[in-house]
DNA sequence: GGTTGTCATTAACATTTGATAAGAATAGAA
DNA sequence: TTCTATTCTTATCAAATGTTAATGACAACC
């Protein structure tokens, strides 16, 4: 317990003090390659930390394709619950693209720490933000960038995951085909 | 001040109870035309309702071009401070595009109310939540729709404005160019 | 009424991306 | 290993969208 405390302390950037309120909630849960971690109208009430591996959200759009939202790597956190559900039922899927290794804790718990510790409010607002500027930074260049833009902006952003993953996911996430993708990628080794 | 809080009551989904609360913490405020209402990289520490007008927020790309993220019409929520600010300072524009009415009040305030009003704080996180939402389905349409089919869209949600706003605004929202929207304006005329 | 400026439309051409299908490459299973 | 299945690449052609520039529409102003 005194090493997952300390372990949370370094990683996301919260005083030992906050790090073991949290440990106090926290379960440790693990999925496999290929799993839902969190399913599309399912009932939620949850928040996460992710340890270990790579997920991605997902939604299938209303011509069934598959379409990649965000990737979640190593020590970062899955977006709030408010961010994710609607009436308490996610809003998107969240699935395991390597073995990966989570804390988990119920959202309930959380509020309650965030009314009784001003770190940990502010650390949550922090996160929340965080996740939204995200978005509009993607909804900025998903407009104003090309795909071959978008594609290098993408392995800055996630050095390691196109070599790892399915480039469907990859190519989804960047609103182009799978074809596209490849054909961008050629032109980038050999302009 | 009775009717203020009844309008708030009936337009914003809040009952009188806490319409009353809100009415006490609000200030009027108006705008013309053109005017920006937040900019880009300015403290901000309120929250606003849009009363009577339309607005839109926008960015300025790395290319200088200007993007519209949102449009924000009658009876609305501008989006939450937490969702438009990092350290206090805002990282989007909120324009004007007709004479507007708002009202406005700090973030602190609705703060303290929603720590004493359990529905006050589900109105907040109702209104986030709504926020997130649209940003997710606008992400997914952005991606899997051809741009016919997203003005098609645009025209369901927002009926009004291709009428009145300049069509860089809705072109740029889109994410096409003013050319390819009035290419597209003429097939759906004359397919 | 004419002038000016702004914005929308149209045209012509170039570029990007998609759709489809056919070949490599790769990893697993028999 | 060989076979099979999946995924990535490549090629070809078609469709969508961008770029640039010219034209048209319209309102504001003199």
């Amino acid at each position: 317990m005194v090493e997952l405390s300390s372990y949370i302390n370094e990683k996301f950037f919260l005083s030992l003090h906050a790090s073991k309120r949290f440990v106090e909630i926290m379960t440790p849960l693990s999925f496999h390659e290929g799993e839902l971690i969190i399913e599309k109208g399912k009932i939620n009430n949850k928040e996460y930390l992710l340890l270990e591996g790579i997920c991605r959200s997902y939604v299938v759009n209303g011509q069934g394709a598959d379409i990649t939202l965000s990737f979640f790597t190593d020590n970062s956190c899955i977006p709030p619950n408010l961010v994710r559900t609607k009436s308490d039922r996610s809003i998107l899927n969240i699935q395991a693209l390597t073995d990966v290794k989570l804390l988990t804790f119920p959202t309930e718990k959380l509020m309650n720490l965030m009314s009784t510790h001003r770190e940990i409010e502010l650390w949550a607002n922090a996160i929340l933000q965080k996740e939204l500027m995200q978005k509009v930074e993607k909804e900025i260049n998903q407009i104003s960038l090309h795909a071959k833009e978008r594609l290098i902006h993408f392995r800055d952003q996630y050095p390691a995951l196109e070599n790892i993953l399915p480039h469907s996911y990859i190519a989804s996430y960047l609103g182009i085909t799978n074809v596209s993708l490849s054909r961008i990628r050629r032109e980038l080794v050999n302009p």
